[in-house]
DNA sequence: CTCTAATTAAACCATATGGTTGAGAATGAA
DNA sequence: TTCATTCTCAACCATATGGTTTAATTAGAG
């Protein structure tokens, strides 16, 4: 559905964008559901909802089991591990400074030994 | 910039959705950069880069400073953090698996083991 | 076969997006 | 002051997005 890895996590990315999307992924992750038990919740034309399905089956997040005259839609979690990888190379950025915290931290502690 | 919770994460995955702005993300991931640094490695119209900047600051993922003529900006990985968190609800997803796998494999040493 | 239920497709609309160009607005340098 | 540099703003354009409604497709049920 996608050609390279950009624009693979463009698609993904793209797909997590929007709080109706996300809800959905949530409902997938407790179970299977049909296009329209997805589009349940929200107040939105069933036709509408189910682009945002579509939406989420072209970035690889869902797969789509077409049985009779319902489509059964689960997660599929892959892409969604790729879009983590990504995130992961700029975890240095937000723990450093936890880490710096610690290390403080430790030092006082070491402190506080030594002057036992 | 961006009002509740929800909007936030919008904003956040909209701009990591497109790879000229992930690229620019991974300079700053090196160290601050002015506009025009930022703007330097693509083909693309100064003030064409300028506009993704502004997704990227309004997103809350870049901070601006002006320094003269020129606007530092620096990497702001807090909300990036945020957008792992979400992310992390979906690990079972992907880690399951490979716990099933683990423990399956494991089941086959134990039966390497009693048989040895 | 007929009716109803589940879903997509198509056409349409308003607005957002990603890009351009050209014109400022500041600042630094000469 | 004058000129060049850095950057934004405004206007514009093509296309994408998120939504609608109406029609068509397909399949189960009576």
């Amino acid at each position: 559905m996608v050609e390279n890895e950009a624009a693979q996590l463009d698609a993904v990315f793209h797909a997590l964008s929007d709080a109706t999307r996300r809800a959905m992924l949530h409902t997938l992750s407790t179970g299977e559901r049909s296009i329209g038990e997805l589009a349940a919740p929200f107040s939105m034309s069933l036709a509408g909802a189910s682009k945002h399905v579509k939406v989420l089956e072209c970035a690889g997040l869902v797969r789509r089991e077409i049985r009779g005259r319902t489509h059964l839609c689960r997660l599929d979690a892959a892409r969604l591990a790729e879009a983590q990888a990504w995130l992961r190379y700029y975890e240095r950025f937000w723990t450093s400074r936890l880490d710096a915290l610690d290390a403080l931290l430790r030092a006082e502690d070491e402190k506080m030994e030594n002057s036992k």
